[in-house]
DNA sequence: GTTGAGCGTT
């Protein structure tokens, strides 16, 4: 049998790319986003109706139209965000230092580092990137993968984000006795760019949505101390994840949403940006036609993690001397440092300064001032069922319809609000106390 | 009905 491809594009108009289909007629999703990274899915013009329509999905294996492939193009479906964020990483794709896996460096060959990598200019770094690099974010970590289906191997997950780049370690999580999966995993990438653009997205692997943040292991005692998630108040049912996410696009790029099950009339949205979420607090917002609250998100019960004790033991959390990052080995540090609602004087500082050095951590010095709270430490008791099953939401409802309703996704309201937030972010919530997991 | 699931035997 003669190998059959289909045209592929981005876009509809754009030059296509020949993929190639399986001898059984369908075409492997893995197969699209090898040329396609992060496609999740393809869309098609039907000649008939001339609209969009979306192109079968099962387990991965993409179903021809009624009438086989044809000559038609096809579209690359991406999640949501993809697009809009793209812009902002393509530009920064430019930039890239090596980045350092720290302890790890042997998993690079070393010709991969290009001359073309050292002659980037700077004009090519924007702003956020060359912060990053400054502080030396470039390293990759390892990601945890949640959400996995029961029946994803290692190899999968490797399949699967190898083409985002180079997988340098994947794992499953596996019960000790039974060899089941957990349902989470990790996978680690050489390059930062893979690693940032895996967390802007959801993933479709082996037919079920997953997510990749980074591990709480990892999430940096120089984490922003402000939170970067709001909480959304007056939430109605009928409010799906799709639909918060599209309408807080609006305002700046949205990391994740999450809406407790079973319904609870409030959710979370977190942005990539904690200025944008701070914007936001205390607004009253429409969506679909209901008013929502939004207000800070408090620290998650049971994320002990970056409580004050914590932090301050981790290394004083970067931001509570002073108002700069300068942190502890600046000279321009003051002589009496303030931390809530105690200070320490000189003295103090040598020592803390001492501890930092040789890690010792601060915990014995605080131990008389500051409640190790040691709350039942995960209340969660919940044990290991979860639903497999996934509600097939379409990754597609954002193709022309849901402009009926009222105010809700169209310009009406993306005019006025969407440049407004530019006067509610200040000084200040700088004093914050602390604690904000992700 | 206004504060979230799950986080690594190294």
């Amino acid at each position: 049998m003669a190998e059959v491809y289909i045209r592929v594009a981005e876009e509809e108009n754009e030059e296509p790319m020949e993929i190639p289909s399986e001898d059984d007629g369908t075409v492997l999703l893995s197969t699209v986003a090898a040329q396609f990274p992060g496609a999740c899915g393809l869309r098609f013009r039907s000649p008939v109706s001339q609209c969009m329509r979306g192109v079968r999905l099962v387990e991965g294996v993409l179903h021809a139209p009624e009438n086989g492939w044809g000559n038609v193009v096809y579209v690359v479906n991406y999640p949501k965000v993809v697009k809009l964020a793209a812009c902002g990483r393509l530009r920064r794709s430019a930039m890239s230092a090596r980045p350092q896996v720290d302890g790890q460096v042997d998993f690079y060959s070393p010709s991969t580092a290009t001359d073309t990598d050292n002659k980037r200019k700077m004009e090519e770094i924007d702003a956020s990137s060359a912060v990053k690099m400054k502080r030396g974010d470039m390293k990759t970590s390892d990601l945890i993968v949640l959400g996995l289906p029961w029946k994803t191997s290692e190899q999968d997950l490797k399949d699967y984000f190898s083409t985002f780049g180079e997988v340098i370690m994947v794992q499953v999580k596996r019960d000790a006795k039974t060899g089941n999966s957990k349902g989470f995993g990790f996978v680690r990438f050489t390059e930062y760019e893979a690693q940032e653009k895996v967390i802007s997205q959801r993933h479709m692997i082996d037919g079920r949505w997953c997510d990749c943040k980074l591990p709480n292991s990892k999430q940096g005692p120089d984490e922003p101390l402000r939170s970067r998630k709001v909480f959304v108040g007056r939430c109605t049912e009928d409010m799906t994840t799709d639909d918060l996410r599209q309408f807080f696009m609006q305002y700046g790029e949205v990391t994740d949403v999450f809406i407790p099950k079973p319904f609870r009339a409030f959710a979370f949205v977190t942005f990539a940006d904690d200025q944008v979420a701070q914007s936001l607090c205390g607004e009253d917002l429409i969506i679909k036609g209901v008013s929502v609250h939004i207000s800070n998100a408090e620290p998650k019960h049971g994320n002990r993690q970056f409580d004050r004790t914590t932090r301050f033991g981790n290394g004083f959390g970067a931001q509570a001397f002073g108002s700069s990052r300068s942190g502890l080995g600046s000279s321009t540090n003051s002589s009496l440092a303030n931390f809530g609602s105690f200070s320490l004087n000189p003295a103090m500082m040598a020592a803390a300064q001492a501890a930092l050095q040789s890690s010792w951590g601060m915990m014995g010095m605080l131990a008389s001032q500051q409640q190790t709270s040691t709350s039942g430490s995960t209340s969660s008791g919940t044990s290991s069922s979860r639903d497999q099953s996934q509600s097939f939401s379409t990754g597609n409802s954002n193709y022309g319809t849901s402009s009926a309703s009222l105010g809700w996704g169209t310009g009406s309201n993306s005019t006025t609000t969407g440049s407004g937030f530019s006067s509610g972010f200040g000084s200040s919530m700088e004093s914050k106390s602390s604690g904000w997991g992700m």
